[in-house]
DNA sequence: AATTCGGCTGGGGAAAGGTG
DNA sequence: CACCTTTCCCCAGCCGAATT
């Protein structure tokens, strides 16, 4: 058993990519059982019965959520900013799932890979636990970025710079709009389901919205259900 | 211009429920 | 324990009206 504990390196944090919660879910716990340190495994597996205790399901629905994630995870891309170019790639290159045996294996891809291993500095870090019970499409996402900058508290984020991330640039074109069914509803979550409290304000350039101004801080230690 | 608020729709998450 | 289908409800996403 490990501790459970999620390390990305931050281009990856920053990376625009879209994914289900399910999907997203599947990732961390792929995630979670590399050593940073170390190399990847070169396969990955998980038991329904460890996606069902992660994430706090009931084991009868981890099957065919499993199941399902796994399959639609290896057609999902991502993009990664270089330093010249935009690459763009897919997180796994394999999975397979064990008919009667309630596990799925998969692969990553060996760009991945370089994100999720062998890092030194650069990298960001959080116990799945602390975001496990997000069921809001970006909540995790946001929960991410926010953490990336834990040691200030306070993330700046323009408003371009955060549509690429959560591939929004096509969808709400009413800032409006984005704030109520985006930030929001993350925001609210982030408070109510994490260790941490977050405010959020903008930044004007004219009269439209150019900057996300978020501030956050550790919630004074709770019991954990 | 921009905002908030109200409301509509389609699709998907997950619960309910059942099989072997 | 592993697997599957049906059903329901929520919410992502969009738009109009009133307001600033």
């Amino acid at each position: 058993m490990n501790n459970n504990l999620v390390v990305k390196h931050n281009d990856l944090i920053e990376a625009s990519y879209k994914l289900t919660l399910e999907e997203q879910r599947l990732i961390l716990a792929s995630i979670s059982k590399v050593d940073s340190r170390k190399d990847v495994p070169v396969e990955i597996m998980i038991t329904a019965k460890e996606y069902a205790e992660l994430f706090d399901l009931q084991l009868k629905h981890s099957y065919f959520q499993l199941k399902e994630a796994t399959n639609n995870l290896y057609e999902r891309d991502i993009q990664i900013k270089g330093k010249k170019q935009t690459e763009r790639m897919r997180w796994v290159y394999k999975v397979a799932y064990s008919d009667g045996e309630g596990y799925v294996t998969l692969k990553f891809s060996p760009e991945i890979k370089l994100y999720l291993s062998q890092l030194n500095g650069m990298f960001t870090s959080y116990q799945i636990a602390n975001i496990a019970k997000l069921k809001s499409l970006y909540s995790i996402r946001m929960y991410e970025l926010l953490n990336q900058w834990k040691i200030t508290g306070k993330r700046v984020i323009p408003l371009g710079e955060f549509r690429r991330i959560l591939e929004l640039e096509d969808s709400y074109p009413r800032f409006a709009d984005l704030k109520r069914r985006v930030i929001q509803p993350a925001v609210d979550e982030l408070n109510k389901q994490t260790d941490i409290a977050v405010s959020f304000d903008v930044e004007k350039q004219g009269r439209a919205v150019s900057t996300l101004l978020f501030s956050f801080s550790a919630k004074p230690v709770q019991l954990e259900a």
